[in-house]
DNA sequence: GAGGGGCGCGAAATCGATTTAGACTTTACA
DNA sequence: TGTAAAGTCTAAATCGATTTCGCGCCCCTC
């Protein structure tokens, strides 16, 4: 068993009180004594009692990780898993722990909100999920602090991956190559699907290059079938594009698989491109171009402005802070 | 804030014993009283403090993961990701939640151990961490209910993957299309490379082919650039094998390209095979040779011996489950 | 009608910490 | 020298639950 602050208190000949007074650095301990205390507590191998600490003082030093998309990648997500990773390790160093959140208590259902109630949650973080799920909306528009990845609620600290400039930047890069029949193959709704289409658009217009409304289609992130279909799809056209920009990394090995099954070569007969510069992106052959984000940097801020967030309530709320893409020029669009 | 069980108590005009006893379905509380304080409860929205409950019962609800391998692969394994994910979703369902174990407390260190205690964990999933760790072994042994996957230790409950048996029918599947120069890339040190490499001489050996001492060399699992390299030697021999098996599917990548970079074609120049038959395998193209490992049954089997552990303490403990890959016929391995 | 046995509930201790209020000792200062 | 002010420590309440023990009450039985 544990020591305790009681066996503590036994082997110093101090009262309870003293003890705990003792490690949390009260001023009404004399030098002496704390560093007495210390000593032993390092002697006997004693370590506070997680839940009769959070109890008294309200604070678990744990965050919640809601992670569950509907479409049930959930760990399965590259993307998410490079940020969750980089969160894991900077928190983790802050002396805090990661709890999954999900809606089941014992026998019953909680809702996410409830079920951080349930575990006295410091703070939670928010990604890999449909962000406009009520329930999600409910937990990040409550009094438990939020950090959101890729998604902008009010009242929420939020660290994201600058999708325009990023599509921005891949759209003028394929272009100075000379593709001008520019496609793209764009995720379900979401925010990040929606500063990326509108940049696409943007983008092209600045180009003055020629927006075709074949050329513009939607697939589902991380998800091979179907970016498979639209890209098979597409080639059927009369004037087929000369580039085909995809939903993300892993869901262009399904669109690039349709290209190679319709007897086309990446890149001499076909350009294609990703989004998200996950590992296995530049790994395989040919190398995918595609925008890197720093997912790990991402985790990493987010874990940062949280726990800023829940030691210090009172300060602003900074604005949400918008981390960049880098383009990797791969070897999977060629000069048209 | 939450609603506590003395709200409930001054609301149903009841002690607050009464009230948990109701709650817990306690025999000396009548039918009719105890569906009132459900009802009530509900109403209020009422759950229990997690914490409030874990320091009476001794029981929180709780799983520590300790996932962490000294390569800081963590969150980004793929095949543990995937176990993980099995694990997550059968244990969440079954009532418990999930925290990642680590080594620091607020600002100090502690062992795994120490950690599980400190939180109160009611048991462990030990996955993707080295097995030879000190303090790996320490959690191991300790009175913390324990499950392991992929690596037995005494007195702990385990799943693993049957890797004798997959590396066999891999071995005998390349045997049986001719090759008879069969390399093996295995990974560094551990059960699951013990097996394979040892199922790997003994099935050679069974099929009276010849064991070229430079074919088996070792590489690092989930390491692209490592197979790159033990490709790239054994390419340079006089007489290179016909058919390379590597570590893992994602590692294999890199041995695919080491391959190309030779200018060898796959698989008409030479064939390869992975382990794994993690997701991407199936989606690049030529698709890989693999053995697939059911990772998220691998997990969830994990987390209902675990449960099981737990909540029957006083049976005995059965034997490791394994569980059987199944052989994936891709496009890399060609008859020789 | 007195004793015995359920039944249904309440009082109080308890888990392991934190924290407020107060007590006692020593020092400081007029 | 007396009193105020530090300086150190203890006692006890508290967080929100669970659980043991015991107390009435009703009913049954002899």
């Amino acid at each position: 068993m544990p020591v305790t602050i009681k066996d503590l208190s036994q082997r110093c000949g101090l009262s309870v009180s003293a003890i705990s007074k003792a490690l949390n650095n009260y001023t009404d301990i004399s030098e002496e004594t704390r560093a007495y205390v210390r000593k032993v507590a390092m002697e006997m191998g004693y370590f506070p009692n997680a839940q009769a600490r959070a109890l008294k003082t309200n604070r678990s030093y744990n965050i919640g990780v809601v992670y569950e998309d509907g479409n049930r990648y959930g760990l399965m997500h590259y993307y998410f898993n490079a940020v969750l990773d980089g969160f894991k390790r900077e928190i983790e160093g802050m002396g805090y722990d990661l709890t999954f959140i999900n809606r089941t208590i014992g026998s019953g259902q909680l809702s996410y909100l409830n079920h951080c109630r349930y575990r006295g949650m410091d703070g939670a973080l928010i990604a890999c999920v449909d962000f406009y799920n009520p329930e999600v909306v409910e937990l990040a528009q409550s009094e438990v602090p939020v950090v959101t990845i890729d998604h902008l609620f009010s009242g929420c600290s939020c660290v994201m991956s600058d999708n325009r400039s990023g599509m921005r930047e891949l759209v003028r890069y394929v272009a100075q190559l000379g593709h001008t029949r520019i496609a793209l193959v764009h995720g379900e709704y979401s925010a990040v699907t929606d500063s990326r289409v509108s940049s696409f658009y943007e983008t092209m217009n600045q180009l003055n290059l020629p927006i075709v409304k074949e050329y513009v289609t939607s697939g589902l992130y991380h998800n091979t079938e179907s970016n498979r279909s639209a890209v098979a799809q597409m080639l059927k056209l009369p004037a087929p594009p000369t580039c085909i920009l995809m939903t993300d990394d892993f869901a262009a090995l399904g669109g690039m698989d349709a290209i190679v099954q319709a007897g086309l070569r990446i890149p001499e007969d076909i350009s294609v491109a990703g989004y998200d510069g996950i590992q296995i992106s530049q790994v395989i052959r040919p190398r995918l171009t595609t925008v890197f984000q720093d997912a790990g940097r991402i985790g990493q801020e987010a874990a940062k402005r949280l726990v800023h967030r829940i030691e210090h309530p009172r300060d602003a709320l900074p604005a949400p802070m918008i981390v960049a893409g880098q383009l990797l020029k791969g070897e999977t669009v060629r000069q048209a």
